[in-house]
DNA sequence: CCGGATCCGAATCGATACTG
DNA sequence: CAGTATCGATTCGGATCCGG
């Protein structure tokens, strides 16, 4: 079952063989949050067939960019391999350009918690962040919960249960700091404007683009600071 | 001709489905060298199919990656829109990062003008070149022609026709410098066992990878330095 | 020759069902 | 939980054809 040639000596063609069939560069996105189970993965792509899904992840070992890791109290995950991690800039400066070429979601485009955690690293700012005091910020989107830690070392991610305990941190997602977050708020697809910086802070509460839980609302001006992507001129086309 | 979506909210997800599919990212590879008539990229990616070409195109316009620019004296080129230019670094990176995993090529792999100017951007070191003398190299690897240009200011690649003229300036390819190269040398699928120093210049001789033409071939030395890929620990599966 | 469009068999993908 | 099996829907590949 040799990968599909282009039949060409090259560097990029070798590499959209190993990562470029349908569906395989989003379960290395999933996979760069932390090791996944089968079924997480199932869960985090919900519109991908079990067969692909199965194939895809025999054909990524195969390319040597994924590894499957049996777990010692039973189950098994799969994990990027280091040469697999190294997509990681590739994935984020991806995630960037097709950020600005995004548009309204499709009618039933859903909003998962490893494309929302990759999400929210394709737009960070270190340097803002580390020009900022630190935060604590906690992000509900559609039934999706982050914790999100920033602070001048950078950035960290957990994803919680819509009840509000984070996920077994023994699959690689941290669990939160004990403290309570500075600023817990809310946010639909709109949100996309408020990093985008096409509508400000204050103009996205107004229009109940986001709505503030707790906190201080103004703690969102830092949010927006610290993840934030320049559409740049994506319009001249 | 809605583009088959992932589903997801994403711009990893945005970003696949405007140039994941099969043959998209050659042909912005190929547009990245320079504009092309549909012609070129057809010659420059031999196993592609017609229909597939046009269809790629239609839809990476559609994308806002290519533009379609009837030329004043007749013809008609491709090229990518400024946010289509934005993944070059992608582009470039993806090929260090595929160039590591390949192999031997197959028996019926080629190598193109255009794939091989980009791996050698994809090499290229420009604080090792900023260290070194300026140098004009002339490569031939298979039927393939370049004269490659390097000083402290950066690399320049211009494709030659076998015979030794340039190829029409009018589409984006510079002509080379009026002067001699100060080495020619000759290649086959072993360059890259010198690109990542698999293979050191004096031995790349000796075993036949590379040959030499005309020139110092010290300067070879410089080539390597210059044009170099680190494997890192790509075997680590 | 350039810039495609059309047709058709082969391979892949998607949806669902099913199993150890 | 971790996949296989099946099968219709799509897409891809290869070849041919066509208007300028």
């Amino acid at each position: 079952m040799a990968a599909r040639s282009y039949g060409q000596y090259c560097g990029v063609t070798t590499a959209v063989e190993l990562i470029g069939e349908r569906w395989a560069l989003l379960i290395v996105r999933d996979l760069l949050v932390g090791p996944r189970r089968y079924t997480d993965l199932k869960q985090g792509l919900p519109k991908i067939p079990t067969n692909i899904l199965s194939t895809r992840l025999k054909e990524l070992q195969e390319g040597g960019v994924v590894r499957r890791v049996p777990l010692p109290n039973c189950g098994l995950v799969y994990e990027l391999t280091p040469y697999g991690r190294e997509l990681e800039p590739i994935v984020l400066a991806l995630g960037r350009w097709g950020f600005r070429q995004m548009g309204d979601p499709a009618a039933d485009d859903v909003v998962t918690a490893d494309s929302l955690t990759m999400a929210l690293r394709t737009a960070f700012r270190a340097d803002a962040a580390a020009a900022l005091p630190a935060a604590d910020y906690e992000l509900h989107v559609a039934d999706v919960v982050l914790r999100v830690h920033v602070d001048s070392s950078g950035l960290r991610i957990a994803q919680l249960q819509p009840a509000g305990r984070p996920v077994d941190p023994k699959l690689g997602t941290q669990a939160p700091t004990a403290a309570d977050p500075d600023l817990v708020f809310a946010a639909g697809p709109g949100i996309r404007r408020l990093i985008s910086g096409e509508v400000a802070p204050a103009e996205a509460i107004d229009r109940e683009i986001v709505a503030v839980v707790s906190g201080d609302a103004g703690l969102l001006e830092r949010f927006a600071q610290t993840f934030h992507i320049d559409p740049g001129a994506v319009l001249a086309a």
